[in-house]
DNA sequence: TTGTGTTTTATTGCCTCC
DNA sequence: GGAGGCAATAAAACACAA
């Protein structure tokens, strides 16, 4: 559309064209040739094959600094190469290949173009100032589409790398996950084992508690001349009175000074004295104490008091000890 | 040779800066 | 308001396969 108006127009400009050279050569050597109008006589270029644009010729904007004249005016004149303008004034001319490597170079120093050196290349190439100017500018162009081009590669390039590591976090948070669950799991049926196991043990104990208890019962029931009564065997007092009352007639004597003393005095009631039994449960303790055995029966103060008295029956021994010394009873 | 896609040159209109 | 840059676009030039 706009390149074609351009040349739509071309033949109104290309006559004025003509006839300013006709101008020209009324002044200038006829055997100048054309080319030599836009290119400096010290360009390595000449013999180019560049288009010429009409823009100018045409009061296009900018003024006077873009005039097609002003080219004219500033270079050197010649006629060669005329025809080859004036019979092709619609052809697009491509720069030859030494023109653009001039041009890159160029832009590889600077890829902004300032007025003076856009003339100074303009002169050494052999082309309008303007065709200098359009070049840089589509450079520019496709030099920032290709920019475009590699911040798009680098960036998806750091972005696969993100998905990466991202995508590697993931399946090891859910190995971690799957750990966590694993010993979690381990860890429940550990505790499950331990609790059935604990739970199997105060069976055991309660039934041997129950069985131990009944064996006292019994044997506290046959004496019926003992003294000890039922109530007071679970008090550690009386068991201990009774052990005494036991080991008087069944166990083997003692060679303690003490008991032997106690036991050979022939009054067991002696262990029994009445006012003992208002005692406080310090002095109580106190008291048993001082009359326990200790070669046979456990220290107090080792004995297990946490079940309740009235529970005591196992006066604090270790329930694989119950059968042994209900035995004994 | 021709159709088609790509590259290059150039234009236009708009915008910013001075 | 002129100068120049930029995006969008046109169109010629070119490359290449069929």
């Amino acid at each position: 559309m706009a390149g074609g108006r351009l040349f739509s127009t071309a033949p109104a400009n290309l006559s004025n064209i003509t006839l300013l050279l006709h101008n020209n050569n009324q002044t200038a050597p006829s055997s100048q040739p054309l080319d030599s109008l836009f290119l400096s006589s010290s360009s390595p270029f000449l013999g180019s094959r560049s288009m010429v644009s009409f823009e100018d010729v045409q009061g296009g904007k900018g003024g006077g600094n873009r005039s097609f004249f002003h080219a004219f005016d500033v270079d050197e004149n010649g006629d060669e190469g005329m025809d080859e303008y004036f019979h092709q004034p619609e052809k697009k001319r491509r720069l030859s290949v030494e023109q653009v490597q001039f041009l890159e170079k160029s832009f590889e120093e600077e890829n902004k173009l300032e007025p003076e050196r856009k003339s100074k290349l303009a002169k050494d190439l052999g082309l309008q100032p303007r065709q200098v100017a359009i070049w840089f500018q589509n450079r520019r162009a496709r030099w920032k589409t290709k920019q475009l081009e590699k911040d798009y590669e680098t960036l998806h390039a750091s972005f696969d790398n993100l998905k990466a590591n991202y995508d590697n976090l993931l399946k090891e948070k859910d190995k971690l996950k799957a750990e966590v669950a694993s010993l979690t799991e381990k860890v429940l049926a550990r505790e499950k084992q331990e609790g059935s196991l604990k739970q199997a043990e105060s069976e055991t104990k309660g039934s041997m508690q129950e069985a131990s208890e009944k064996a006292l019962h019994e044997s506290i029931s046959e004496g019926e001349g003992s003294k000890v009564s039922v109530i007071g065997a679970c008090k550690q007092e009386d068991i201990s009175s009774a052990r005494s009352d036991i080991l008087d007639s069944d166990s083997p004597h003692y060679t303690d000074g003490v008991h032997s003393s106690l036991l050979e005095h022939g009054d067991s009631s002696y262990v029994f004295e009445p006012d003992q039994s208002d005692l406080s449960q310090d002095e109580e303790d106190n008291l048993s104490k001082s009359l326990l055995p200790p070669y046979i029966f456990p220290k107090l103060e080792d004995v297990d008091y946490s079940d309740p008295p009235e529970n005591s029956c196992s006066f604090g021994f270790p329930e694989e000890d119950h059968a042994l010394w209900t035995w004994a009873y």
